[in-house]
DNA sequence: CCATTATGCAAGTATATGCTTGCAAATATA
DNA sequence: TATATTTGCAAGCATATACTTGCATAATGG
């Protein structure tokens, strides 16, 4: 398991998504995010050491806790990915946007 | 290789994210775009599958050939997910931004 | 019609991934 | 100090992934 590690292959994965949800908003230590899954423990823990080699979170130890933080600034990469596409989707919903915008219009031509 | 395929498993890989790019300017058929990269012709034609079958792109067929075209309205999921989390890194962004500008005020403080 | 070209399908392989159980280490608490 | 809690590490396992080679199919062109 020391493959390719980027923040799109982190990002793959629903479970570490939802981790990334979970400590977006208030860092958590560890068993705090295990409880919430239905996966063991040692599962959530290599997901958080995942995210940790990509550098998608930190962690602070505190007494016996580790606490995981969100650093989310590596998704930056996935956004400009995703954002130099934009107008391949955006285009398309305009494009739905004012068809709909039409129909209505014409809708209301024909009861008037 | 039936298992999760979504559009976050579709781009983790930089080959597929790379066939992406190639037809999101211009459509391409498989051998085209096979041609571009080292492995075989079969690993790029499931790669396309792979991307056919999460809706990054469309299978046309003309003649004997099969034109890929990309169909990036599916990225508009990751570009939600990414985008509710961009505070965390634009602000990190703009802390260094004015960091830099504050910076650079001092400079001219000093020359003057 | 026959050779060429574009492509798919199937089988096989090495490695990655996601998960488990078991155990050890470190810290906190009674 | 004895016990409980938080966590990491290691081994093992089933499946997914990325890739290969070989062969079949279908369309094009001489």
């Amino acid at each position: 398991m020391e493959a390719r590690r980027d923040v799109y292959q982190a990002i793959a994965d629903p479970t570490r998504r939802a981790i990334i949800n979970m400590i977006a908003t208030q860092p958590q230590n560890v068993n705090a995010i295990a409880e919430k899954f239905d996966v063991t423990r040692q599962a959530i823990s290599l997901h958080i050491k995942i995210l940790n080699d990509c550098g998608l979170l930190a962690v602070k130890k505190q007494g016996r806790d580790r606490v995981c933080e969100a650093r989310l600034e590596q998704l930056s990469e996935v956004s400009a990915f995703v954002d130099q596409y934009r107008q391949h989707w955006e285009s398309k919903l305009d494009s739905l946007e004012k068809y709909l915008a039409k129909l209505k219009q014409e809708r209301h031509g024909e009861q008037h």
